[in-house]
DNA sequence: TAGCGTAGAGAACGTTCGTTCTCGGCGGGG
DNA sequence: CCCCGCCGAGAACGAACGTTCTCTACGCTA
């Protein structure tokens, strides 16, 4: 087997057993089987845990930045529909079975104050998101694109813990409405003309 | 040592290890000796660690919803001023020293899978902190206080994982000017008269 | 074909941890 | 004063885990 298509495989098996488990719920062997890897080689391409973790973080985090710009693009429109389409999209993802809440935050939680090399790959992939969500806001026509930004993040950020632990509470919808609203409320010349419309139509259609 | 003593010795040890290391990177060894109490008596009290970590996780519900509680009710004010202090409050909690996010998320993302217990004390304090912000939102003039509810629940969730990850982000500061303008979008004959003035306000504050 | 480097399978090692057991001592009732 | 039961201290036990080591077998090269 290639060293490059044995390092694929692992970092497929971890991400499918870490993210479904927990971080310390899984032992090398149970991702070296997974895989159908030896144990050799695994800590040939990966010298320890903390490695492979960090590496199937690294991973997911560009798939998961990497499906958000796709769905946002395809999506199109105005930077304000494109902001508005990040919390569809979350709305699809919490629906997906096996979701199990943010990877990145369970990984702070779980190796928060052990493991370096984790917390700096977390602290990137939440910082590539704001900026994310800061690339989309400077298309707005307001003052302050970075505080926009800045609020998105925080409701997509609560959307996603609320998500994981209260599924019931549809936190992608609720977060939809609030980015709306905030969108609305950021422009200097006050909410569109059709914006108490469209709040009255968001709000009815969430019954 | 009274069996009651003992049991308060051994939250408060469980308390300041757990939150501080997590849970998984604390022994019961490390519990006992913080608390100077036997292993015995220990297990006597606490059958099991999943049992330890789930009184911990109620104590720690029972002062944090206590001390937001009496900032709010000590804030006084309208329903919209207490529900803005929750904010204040947060962000008196993110500066204190050994800030480390929020204990349930934490505990959520490292035993989401293999502990019930302590899945459902995380479930009964995340809920029942939306019924806190719920009971102050039934205090405004507005056509739908559980939907205020729940997108402030939104922002708060979001602002202590961002605080935990991102310091930088000064997360309570933007959460509260979120906070502001749902709360301003939120009322059906629109923002107060001076709105514009005080988003004017906050913003240059913040710089 | 002989020799060598390497890979795979899994045993082995040392550590940690949750939980239980043993032992020595102390206090209270006859 | 003596015996019995309880308690604290800590050893002990079994399991799990991260990591390394051993042994065998295979493929490549001359």
């Amino acid at each position: 087997m290639n060293r490059s298509d044995a390092a694929d495989r692992l970092l497929a098996a971890a991400e499918k057993l870490y993210y479904a488990r927990g971080i310390h719920a899984v032992g090398m062997d149970d991702v070296r089987a997974e895989a159908g890897v030896s144990l050799k080689l695994l800590y040939q391409l990966f010298p320890s845990k903390e490695h492979l973790v960090a590496a199937y973080l690294d991973a997911r985090d560009e798939g998961w930045r990497g499906r958000l710009a796709d769905h946002v693009a395809a999506t199109g429109g105005s930077a304000r529909d494109q902001l508005l389409a990040v919390f569809d999209w979350l709305g699809l993802w919490f629906a997906e079975p096996g979701f199990r809440g943010c990877a990145f935050i369970n990984a702070f939680g779980e190796l928060g104050g052990s493991a370096p090399l984790v917390i700096a790959v977390v602290r990137r992939h939440k910082g590539l998101f704001r900026e994310y969500l800061l690339d989309l806001a400077r298309g707005l026509d307001v003052p302050d694109p970075a505080g926009v930004a800045e609020q998105l993040l925080l409701l997509a950020e609560g959307a996603m813990t609320a998500a994981a632990v209260l599924p019931e509470l549809r936190a992608a919808r609720q977060a939809h409405r609030a980015a709306a609203a905030l969108l609305d409320a950021s422009l200097p010349s006050g909410p569109p003309a059709d914006a108490g419309a469209r709040r009255r139509a968001t709000q009815s259609s969430s019954a």
